[in-house]
DNA sequence: CATGAATGAGCTTTCATTCAT
DNA sequence: CATGAATGAAAGCTCATTCAT
């Protein structure tokens, strides 16, 4: 809330301005990050032009430059969101000669990447409830198709080669399934929390999880999962 | 500001002329029933006062006389979803000496409830955005934790007892592993069939994750799960 | 606010109701001395019959039956609160044949009931503000014309016989100054506070102020002010 | 909900057509002068944010563009009234060498000004009732203390040096007593006049008042007062 | 005597967005 | 590129009051 100390005289409206010398791309770009910050916390419909201008320390007028309007701008924070997330799992070194290894560094990224960027979750739960529609209308989107699942047809062909793995596995069910391991884990923490009495935002409850996680992909994989221990 | 006289449609309006036998009863239970209508489909957020005391051709003030407000609102809506996830649960009749078919129909149970209750997942999802506030505000919440794990919980110990099970598995997991493989099927469907290319919507697709993910359980669970196939 | 605990199935408002073994009066009187706390507090407009009626442990729906409608509750607050105020004049014991000592009690008196009863000044700058209208129904307030100006009269008349005071001076001047000096500096101490720096809720502030009005009060009136030093 | 088309009778609406050339400066003027009388008629609480966008010709919204909110706009209100009371002492011009003159001078403007700015009186009743909070947010209402109080002083110092008035007076006591006489007549004129059976707002009256206290005042101050007659 | 239920208008405030320069 | 001004609709909530029993 701006406090109301202007003069009677003055005709200034309460929102602070002055001359702004940044260039247009910070300003887009901080727009696009208060964007992020603000929906991931709000929601789509929670967060609104003016929280976001506002902590961008820019104007509601500026979204509409840059973004057209609020869906525009919902519309680039997913595709930021995904761009980042690709990037990060393109930066994913794996051997893929070496299956288990793989596949358990593949489940450890995905898993802390949920729980390092919550916004992620956030973001995507709020373009669910709107049923997709904005990814729809994003040319980008298509092209950010989750690189992951590449990956893990690789491994799963390398470690099927080699007797190691079950060859009839899909490589989507498998990324589906770790994506749902860490992702329901992040999302619904706070239900979760809740209803299990136990705080699934510490540190060793999650290190506990991921070592479930882990273990149970390994099983539904291995073909003699019993010497795998 | 809804002017009752131009309601919607409906030909019987509530004013004058006898209409007024409206119980409490059904006044309170038809805006709780439109609240969670509502909320699943726009989110906490997105759900108005308006819009749900329209759906149930209401008045925006009777909300407040029986809910105080959108908050205590939103918490019966929770209690009441809860409320009727766990009677749907206590209404699965299992055979405990019947380790793997419990597993299995335990499995169908919550993946199918989750895809005929989109409300329940939508709704949890706005919850936790909210970070739980409103589950903790909720007396009777506590009651309703999920009965769920104690009939995973006998289930892995009976399947243990006859060696069929491992002994080491804890039921919160496995409950959390399932509810997970369920939810985010469910939840994140439209981003998912965005980026996979395929409705997750359609049956097939669906009877096909559930086989899967019955395997997948059963391999985490069973000591041989290669004798199982 | 109200803590919304009701179960679903129960169709019970928010409001707590229960048996009242009230009997007619004390509800009534309780409503009544609740106004007159929320109407000195918020004012007659910020001072709602929701508030009034919770403040009472009762319900809206009382009022209306004791007191037709707000309005009425406010007329009825007006009287009774006069009634005190005069009722307390008359408690005053007066020896008319000393002049000074009388009407410097009178002052002391008049000071210190605005000073112990904030809520009779605030209610009459509601009263004034809304024009007088509410006094100008009330049958009642006709008669509640301050006995004050009488005993001032009185000891105005005594003090002149023997001399000592000015005879041409009207009672009702020299009540209103009194009641001015009193009421101004219980009515304006925040707004004064502020501006002199100085805070008039203090006791020593306050009994100087009592100091020099009764001085000031005594040079209008004393034919020798000079020697009633 | 104000819809601008049906705002009053007015003959040009605001949309379209050219009156769009308002600038910022008459805006914010017009809300804070309608603001100001809109405040002092119905108080605080009973003006509505409504009332005031109408008789200022705008929209609701503006209020919250120019002022952040209501109580900004009281904010502003109070510090506009304050220094027009101040501008207008500032205008006063005294002969601070004679002592009685001025005195008299001074006893006259504030009756007066009091009398004619009677929206003076009723804000600074509201802002009494609300106990003095949008007072304590103000910057600018630090500096507005009132100048007549240094006027008042000058005066007496004058006053005591040639031996007309007494030297142990304050001004600050002078100050509040002349308030005060003219306060409480403005002030509670309604409640007054129905209980003097006297009307107080008749031009007659209020002379005799205003003779009445310049005679207590100089009663006060002089050391000889009965000569003064 | 009393109460639970309901009502319509109003409240302050915030929403996303557009105008005009 | 950018900004100050303006806009209409809708948000959540409270208002005083009445109905029906």
């Amino acid at each position: 809330m701006p406090t109301p100390t202007n003069r009677t005289a003055s005709a200034k409206p309460l929102r602070k301005t002055g001359v702004r010398e940044r260039s247009a791309e910070t300003t887009r770009d901080s727009l696009l990050r208060a964007a992020i910050k603000v929906f991931a916390k709000h929601g789509l419909d929670g967060g609104s032009i003016d929280k976001i201008s506002r902590a961008a320390k820019s104007h509601d007028r500026m979204i509409y430059y840059y973004f057209g309007n609020k869906e525009g701008l919902f519309v680039a924070v997913l595709e930021e969101t995904y761009r980042r997330f690709n990037d990060a799992q393109a930066a994913l070194a794996l051997d893929v000669n070496q299956p288990v290894a793989s596949l358990t560094a593949v489940v450890a990224f995905i898993l802390q990447y949920y729980r390092k960027h919550p916004e992620f979750v956030t973001l995507l739960n709020s373009e669910n409830l709107h049923r997709g529609k904005h990814i729809a209308k994003s040319s980008k989107a298509r092209d950010y198709s989750s690189p992951a699942i590449g990956v893990i047809d690789a491994v799963l062909r390398s470690g099927a080669a080699c007797g190691l793995f079950r060859a009839e596995l899909s490589a989507r069910d498998l990324y589906m399934m770790i994506a749902a391991l860490g992702y329901f884990y992040q999302s619904n923490r706070f239900t979760l929390s809740a209803f299990l009495g136990e705080n699934l935002e510490a540190q060793t409850t999650f290190a506990q999880w991921e070592a479930f996680v882990t273990d149970t992909v390994l099983r539904t994989v291995l073909t003699q999962p019993g010497s795998a221990d």
